[in-house]
DNA sequence: ATTTAAAAAATTGTCGACAATAATACTTAG
DNA sequence: CTAAGTATTATTGTCGACAATTTTTTAAAT
């Protein structure tokens, strides 16, 4: 259960553990996208009280992975293409800022090191080459390593601490880990060094296309499945 | 106690009552920047059990009014000058988005009545000249008009439901309620003529200016402030 | 007098029970 | 048989009490 992100701290209390758990059961999909949530049923499961239950349900309200409604109840929330979109764009709103920030604000240190990773990406695609996770995971790193060089709290609350979460569910319940590999480093390289240029401007332009070419590409891979097999995906159109 | 805000929506349950209490208490400055909160306390004085005190927590939390930490306890945040900077930067970039998305989703009947009420806030401004109040009203009115024409739950969540509270907060505790009048209403009438144009692009870069524009307004004059009356506000600085 | 250790107090986290509200099933009238 | 209204059931919201943890106070030793 990596998540990668770097503002999830260690979980304390057992509301916090329970968080985790049931929000990597929604993000997996364990707990299918729209399912109302039964708080006692809930409870039981996880051998909590009902209190604890909320206080975890508080969290994952909190990173908009479910809805509540007064005196009706919780649910997960719906996947559809155009919540997909709309995350994309404000992604592409807030890590476009993140990343014209980190060419102002990174320290050398961050800069040379971020640099290295890269490299150990390009030597680990070149080893485990079609090897999803490795790729999956290098993406998210670089993108954490870009917001967290902002040095803005308010940004890296917002994108790691929120939308992220969201992002990762799109990405498994739509199938969709591991996108174009080698177009994608290419970009990486190009903003890294726009960012060791000092050129925020720049930074931000790139950073918004790379974003925008993953938007892009995920609808073309949807629409791609909705021609081939017609049957299976039609709930998430509709919803 | 009017926010105007759009997607606070009527509080129901007590816990809602007793947030939105708080919140305002803390955005006016009641309850101080920085001060420790004390559940047993606040319980005590809004005459309600701890359970749904967290609860109103929660919601406190979710707005970043407040911070927890796991077995110690909950604070209001502190208002520094690098909080502010960086709040006004991310509105910068959610709200440029946001401007762009309005220009390419808004209906022609939105931005007709925007365009009215445009015209509304002229007559308002040679009306009641130098009467601070409707000001900050109107340009607040302007600002959710625009969020909400970009048809984006996910921007309209995140900025009108999360952020604007702590602009607020700022505003109220900086003493920075009408800045600027008369410029920010051309400004404002240049926006929505790049909306009514369809052209997304121009209405990013100016909402992206005018929101800076806003941003520097308030360093300047905390700026001044500092040197006229040194004393006062030095905990600001440090903090 | 200062620092460390232990004890006491206070605060937060968790639990189970009750009250208020919404969803469901049933009854009755048309 | 359908539809509306009522009664029942289930779910959410709220409460007070207990457990776990942290903070403060007190005591002792260097």
């Amino acid at each position: 259960m990596k998540t990668n992100n770097p503002t999830q701290q260690a979980a304390v209390t057992t509301a916090d553990k329970v968080f985790e758990q049931i929000q990597h059961a929604i993000v997996e999909g364990e707990i299918e996208s729209g399912t109302k949530i039964s708080e006692p049923e809930l409870a039981k499961r996880y051998q909590i009280s009902r209190s604890t239950l909320r206080e975890a349900l508080n969290r994952l309200e909190k990173c908009h992975l479910i809805e509540r409604k007064p005196n009706v109840g919780s649910r997960v929330v719906n996947c559809s293409i155009e919540g997909l979109l709309e995350l994309y764009i404000t992604r592409e709103a807030l890590e476009g800022m993140a990343c014209r920030q980190a060419a102002e604000n990174m320290t050398d240190d961050e800069i040379s090191h971020m640099q290295e990773m890269l490299k150990a990406h390009a030597e680990m695609q070149e080893l485990k080459d079609g090897v999803a996770y490795y790729q999956e995971e290098g993406n998210l790193d670089f993108h954490y390593k870009v917001i967290l060089g902002s040095h803005n709290k308010q940004l890296i609350e917002l994108i790691c601490g929120q939308l992220y979460h969201l992002v990762r569910m799109y990405r498994c319940q739509f199938g969709m880990n591991s996108p174009r590999a080698s177009r994608a480093f290419d970009e990486h390289a190009n903003i890294i060094r726009a960012i060791a240029d000092r050129d925020g401007e720049l930074a931000e332009i790139l950073m918004r296309r790379h974003i925008a070419a993953s938007r892009k590409n995920i609808e073309n891979k949807i629409a791609k499945e909705i021609t081939t097999n017609g049957q299976k995906n039609i709930q998430l159109i509709k919803s």
